[in-house]
Order: C-alpha cells, then sequence, then structure tokens
DNA sequence: CATCGATGTTGAG
DNA sequence: TCAACCTCGATGG
C-alpha cells in the first residue's frame, strides 16, 4: 500500500533501531526459510530506500530487498526510538510553502502535534501506507501474528515483516541492476542530472502522462495517491502524452514530486493540499478524504472550480482529476 | 460477521 | 489485458 513516502521512513527505522546490531532473522511464517538463514546473526550495515523498494545490507555483502507491494507491512516492537509524526493540528502547511522545498518537522507544527524521536522507548508501531503506535504493554519478543514472512531480532528490537510482493536475498551487484531499472527518487538523488533524466524519460514517449508518472522506470516512488495529486496541481489534464508536455511542465512535476516527497517523509501522511487554514488542517490530518484534491473523491465537487471529480480505470488502476481545471 | 477494496507489481496469455 | 499474489481496514448488514 505504500508510496515512497513511507518506503523511506521504514527505512529510517531500520538505520536507528537495526544498523550496527548482529540480527537474529527467521521466517515464522517459512516461506523465507532459506533466506533468513543465509542472514541469521549478521550484523545490519544499513538500510535504504529507492522509490516503493527497501535494501537492508547485511554483513558480508548480502542484501535483502522488500517491496511492500499493495499488501505488505512492518511491525516493530521493542525498544525503538519513533520518528516525529504528526499528530493533530498545530501550525499551518502553507506559511513556509515554496514549491521545491522540503519543509522540516518544525515548520508543520507547533507544540504537542508533533511526537519526536527522542530517546527509544519499549513500543509497538505498525509501519504500511500509514503508521500506528501502540504504547500498552507487551511481551518481549511478541509472538509471532499471523503469517509472519520474516522476523528480524535484536537483543532489543523485533521486526516483522508480513504481506510483502518482494522479499529475498541479493549480492550487491543484484542490489544494483534493480536499483539502474529505477527511474529518480528525489531522496536519494535531487540533483540537476536526476531531473534531466527524468524530463528526458517523459518527453521521449508518448503514454499518458497518468501513466508515465506510475513508471517505476521514469521516476521513483509516486502511486496511485500522488499521481492523481500532481497532476491535479499541475492543472494538466492525465491524458496528455508524456512528448506533449513541455520541458518546463515536465521539471515543475519533478519539483513538485521533490516537494511533496519531503512532505511525506516528514509527516508521515500523504499531504498534497497547500495553504490550508487551521481548520482544514485539523480536518485534513484527521481524515484521509479530506487531505487531497482529487483522489478517491470522484463525483464530489471539485474544490477549485466544483465540477464533479471524474475517475476512469486507467491500466487497472483508478484515475482521478477534475475535467475542468484539467483540460 | 461477511464482503469489498486498496496507496503495486509480475507474469501468463 | 487481466488474474494472482496476500493482508487488513472500512463498510454494511
Amino acid at each position: 500500500m505504500p508510496e515512497g513516502h513511507s518506503v523511506h521512513r521504514i527505512a529510517r527505522q531500520f538505520a536507528r533501531n537495526f544498523v550496527g546490531h548482529a540480527v537474529r532473522v527467521s521466517s515464522p511464517q517459512g516461506r523465507f526459510a532459506d533466506g533468513a538463514a543465509l542472514l541469521n546473526g549478521r550484523v545490519m550495515t544499513g538500510a535504504i530506500a529507492v522509490g516503493k523498494q527497501m535494501f537492508l545490507e547485511f554483513e558480508g555483502g548480502l542484501w535483502l530487498r522488500v517491496h511492500l507491494g499493495i499488501y505488505g507491512a512492518w511491525d516493530f516492537a521493542g525498544e525503538i526510538s519513533t520518528d516525529a509524526t504528526i499528530r493533530s493540528a498545530g501550525g499551518r502547511m502553507g506559511q513556509t510553502n515554496h514549491r521545491g522545498t522540503v519543509l522540516g518537522v518544525d515548520d508543520l507544527a507547533g507544540e504537542d502535534s508533533v511526537r519526536s524521536m527522542g530517546a527509544p522507548r519499549r513500543a509497538r508501531l505498525h509501519m504500511a501506507e500509514s503508521e500506528k503506535e501502540d504504547d500498552s504493554d507487551f511481551a518481549f519478543p511478541p509472538d509471532p501474528v499471523g503469517a509472519v514472512r520474516v522476523r528480524l531480532l535484536t537483543e532489543t528490537a523485533c521486526a516483522d515483516l508480513r504481506g510483502p510482493t518482494a522479499c529475498e536475498v541479493l549480492t550487491v551487484d543484484e542490489v544494483s541492476a534493480v536499483i539502474a531499472r529505477l527511474g529518480p527518487d528525489p531522496l536519494d538523488d535531487d540533483s540537476p542530472a536526476a531531473e534531466d533524466r527524468v524530463v528526458a524519460a517523459i518527453r521521449k514517449k508518448s503514454a499518458p502522462i497518468a501513466l508515465l508518472l506510475m513508471d517505476q522506470s521514469v521516476v521513483s516512488g509516486i502511486g496511485n495517491v500522488y499521481r492523481a495529486e500532481l497532476l491535479f496541481r499541475a492543472r494538466l489534464d492525465p491524458f496528455t502524452p508524456g512528448r506533449a508536455l513541455t520541458e518546463q511542465q515536465c521539471r515543475d512535476l519533478w519539483r513538485d514530486w521533490v516537494y511533496l516527497l519531503g512532505v511525506g517523509v516528514a509527516t508521515g501522511q500523504m499531504m498534497t493540499m497547500d495553504d490550508l487554514s487551521s481548520d482544514d488542517w485539523v480536518r485534513a490530518m484527521a481524515s484521509r478524504d479530506e487531505r487531497h484534491w482529487v483522489y478517491h473523491r470522484a463525483g464530489e465537487p471539485c474544490r477549485v472550480c466544483g465540477t464533479p471529480i471524474r475517475m476512469q480505470l486507467l491500466a487497472n488502476r483508478k484515475l482521478y482529476w477534475c475535467p475542468a481545471c484539467q483540460a
């Protein structure tokens, strides 16, 4: 379920609580028994995210590649230091909103609206498309619940993976090969070269821009929500062929993705609306249906012009857009 | 409590 | 183009 921002947050969680530690690796469900045996006992030496893929590096040159697909999720438990998470409305997003600038958590929230990371404490944290924290008491390590494909366990922290699309052990060369097939991820590479690569990839294809934004070989990390929202924010007709976009339109799309991904990683939420009043900010944080311009709003009035938002299947995914604003 | 649907990708046909 | 993968929150009775 997660788009790029959640995967970065999960990688960050591993960096905090697992990197530098020897890890017991098992597969309670059994489907990853061989891979678990390969990794068991090794020290985790790195955790990186590229688009929707995460790579955990272990000593000896072995990597664990995980893709959560549509169902996948990680459950952390133990002495963990949780990421800053926007809890409620404190500040206003619009205050320091310049496109292309990544908002820091400090920009986004006032007191009490952020649970900051701080010292490790005993907690459970569910990480998928959204995150849920549970401070109630539990035994450590917890009994595996359901089909746990992989359990990673240190002296103090536990991480259970369930429902992934991909979970495999790779060599460094194989990791490089996977990454080579992916378009740029702004959090890994926000260079002019990365931007040029995306612009060129879009402008040489005749496929509709709505399809190209979802194509992980063009640009990494965009899913169905960010796709719809990026196109609305650019006031672009989703069916415009890539090669019909101007260079500037392509650059603006990339810059806006840089911005939105930064907001997503900072807040843990796919917040795609700017300049919200305090009341709207409260509503947006409380309900995902108040968080977007067009996503999941078929038939409802466009927030800008009132025209009913349209929905159509494109490559088996629901595409949402405003037929008036995005003409 | 049953059913539906999802923020993804792969591979068969 | 479409089913399969595989899990769980949201929804409705």
